[in-house]
RNA sequence: GGUCCUAUGGUCAAGCGGUUAAGACACCGCCCUUUCACGGCGGUAACCCGGGUUCGAUUCCCGGUAGGAUCACCA
């Protein structure tokens, strides 16, 4: 067989050559002095998760934290992989970028938001890669390493049918790849005249020694070769190599996700691959495509799945879009939760040793944080929302009130618009917000927005809604008579110990103990103890047994306010 | 089913041959407090099972078990 009379036949109008690409995306300076390069590869199904990030984050962490010995940085690039034209969503790209630029995740280069792609190593939308792909398929079958198949999906199918039941793997390899190997020039010139349909495939063979500079290691198991690979989470991988007579190109010129991979993050010149674990299996599949293409192997650094537990069965699964909301981008930020708590909680989840370096630098900037992939746990995290809350809580603590009040409003603007005009007010909501965080044991119970919004609701009168009964050790008439008497004795402007004085007034006139103490001590001597009849007030102007300091909330309620929620009470 | 990954309290996790087996979240109790929250103190709770190797295994090896991943002209 004549193999380039062969290539040529396939690809009669591929002229440029391997060797011109490679002239064409010389290596990147940077990386060539130590700095990483790292890309995310989503496709473009306009669906952004939990996942996405999780990955996104690490290589962008990676990439900008390492530095080449020059002093700059590394690179992380967005490329398109939509090679599969049935998944494309339109404006999938835009919320790709702006769904990880939400969380403050950005990109060097590659595809854009104006949809003029940055940087000299594009295109970076694989679709347009095709005449790239098709060169070095080209170069493969000039080489006898690829060869056209002409299986029909019926004849597939007929011999997965015959594989199931002798029981073997599956797939085109040895005895089932002897047939299309084989077909003669001639019957190969006569099927594409014919006009059938092809793909091509890889002709797998050992490359122990294919490649003498290789990173992957060979070993013998009972007459089967074995690589491995040492992965930048997991340490030394090793599995049975490739023997899959894999499709490379598609029926329709467009490569499978093994074989672009292969050729664009070399092209592209990626120094780390970060990928979820689901990409593990097809690992000797790139590996081998890297050896017989003489490329040097990224260093792979495959991610734990995320996990929760199905409330059907009790049992750790993956996060599934379909049935669990929380995997969404959006449902942060519908929730209303701060980009910065997401990043603090996938950190803390990424890096073992993240929540000690923070407990160490409370107030330092997260990005100082030197994150390595060798503390990435390779087992499954089960997602934790619980700890999520408990982060959030600290994070916004650091917060200033103005950037959370002009937080809560956008979130308003965008989740709750009927709530948005009152808080526009922006004055009167960072004066709530500060609420209580300056005092040597600051508060800490904001979470998100939407929960926020519900805490802070009766600051509002559109909201406020009296939702408590008062505490059983207070008579409606000693509730009456509470209230009556705080009304009267009210001075807006005393200030809190002089209004506090009053309430002991009235707690003492009424039988009721100034302090809880004498109340735990002797129940059958009071009727209840100050804190009771603080309560009634609270519920009163609050509507909640809980808040934060009373007097505190009255001087931002305002005296009208208050005056008119209590006397309303009263009748 | 084949192959691969994983296995420490309810959850996340330190540990890398000898430890009273850290810590965080959650939970419970007490204290502080005009409520709640915050904070402080304390508490319940764990090395999947069976074989080896070893003076000694949570740690190393081999089996099993369990969970997960993957077996496309999808990524």
């Amino acid at each position: 067989m004549d193999y380039n009379k062969l290539a040529e036949l396939l690809f009669p109008d591929i002229q440029k050559t391997p060797a011109d690409y490679e002239a064409l995306y010389p290596p990147r300076e940077n990386a060539e002095h130590g700095a990483c390069i790292t890309r995310l590869g989503p496709s473009p199904t306009g669906f952004i998760h939990l996942g996405n990030l999780y990955g996104a984050f690490v290589d962008e962490r990676l990439a900008h934290q390492s530095k080449a010995s020059d002093g700059t940085g590394g690179t992380f690039f967005l490329r398109i992989e939509d090679t599969d034209d049935k998944r494309y969503v339109e404006g999938a790209v835009e919320t790709i970028i702006n769904s990880l630029g939400f969380f403050d995740i950005k990109f060097d280069e590659g595809a854009a938001l104006d949809g003029h792609d940055s940087g000299n190593y594009g295109p970076y939308y694989q679709s347009q890669r095709g005449p790239i792909y098709q060169a070095f398929v080209k170069e493969l079958i000039r080489k006898g390493q690829a060869y056209p198949c002409f299986l029909t999906e019926d004849d597939l199918a007929a011999i997965r049918q015959e594989q199931e039941a002798n029981k073997e793997t599956t797939g085109i390899y040895g005895k089932y790849a002897e047939k299309s190997r084989n077909l003669s020039y001639e019957e190969i010139e006569s099927n594409i005249a014919a006009g059938k349909p092809y793909v091509i495939r890889l002709k797998s063979s050992d490359t122990s020694t294919a490649n003498p500079d290789s990173k992957v290691s060979y070993e013998d198991h009972d007459g089967v070769t074995y690589i491995s690979i040492v992965d930048g989470i997991r340490g030394k991988v090793a599995m049975p190599a490739n023997d899959q007579d894999v499709v490379i190109l598609k029926a329709n010129g467009i490569p499978t996700y093994h074989f672009a991979h292969v050729i664009d993050d070399h092209l592209m010149h990626t120094t780390h691959v970060v990928r979820g674990e689901e990409w593990l299996m097809s690992l000797p599949i790139h590996v081998e495509l890297f050896e017989k293409l003489g490329f040097e192997l990224p260093v792979y650094c495959h991610t734990a799945v995320l996990m929760k537990i199905d409330d059907e069965t009790g049992n750790k699964r993956k996060l599934s879009k379909r049935k669990d909301p929380e995997l969404s981008l959006d449902y942060y930020r519908k929730e209303g939760y701060h980009p910065k708590a997401v990043k603090e909680y996938l950190l803390t989840i990424l890096n073992s040793n993240y929540e000690e370096w923070r407990a160490e630098h409370p107030d330092a900037d997260i990005d100082e944080f030197q994150f390595t992939t060798d503390k990435m746990s390779s087992a499954g995290a089960l997602f934790d929302l619980n700890k999520l809350m408990d982060i959030s809580k600290d994070v916004l603590l650091g917060i200033p009130a103005e950037e959370l009040a002009a937080f809560m409003l956008n979130w308003a603007q965008e989740f709750k618009p009927q709530a948005a005009p009152l808080l526009e007010n922006q004055e009167y909501l960072s004066k709530i917000l500060d609420l209580g965080r300056h005092d040597k044991k600051p508060r800490k119970d904001l979470i998100h927005a939407k929960q926020i919004f519900d805490f802070i609701s009766y600051f509002y009168d559109e909201y406020f809604t009296i939702e408590e009964r008062i505490p059983e050790q207070v008579s409606d008439e000693d509730a009456r008579e509470i209230l009556t008497r705080y009304l009267e004795t009210y001075d807006h402007s005393d200030d809190q110990s002089e209004w506090f004085e009053k309430i002991r007034t009235i707690t003492a006139d009424l039988g009721y103990a100034v302090k809880p103490k004498d109340y735990k001590k002797h129940p059958e001597e009071y009727k209840g103890s100050v804190a009771h009849v603080s309560t009634v007030i609270r519920i009163a102007v609050m509507g909640r047994s809980q808040s934060p300091d009373v007097w505190a909330i009255q001087q931002i309620l305002g005296e009208e306010r208050v005056r008119s929620r209590i006397s309303q009470l009263i009748g």
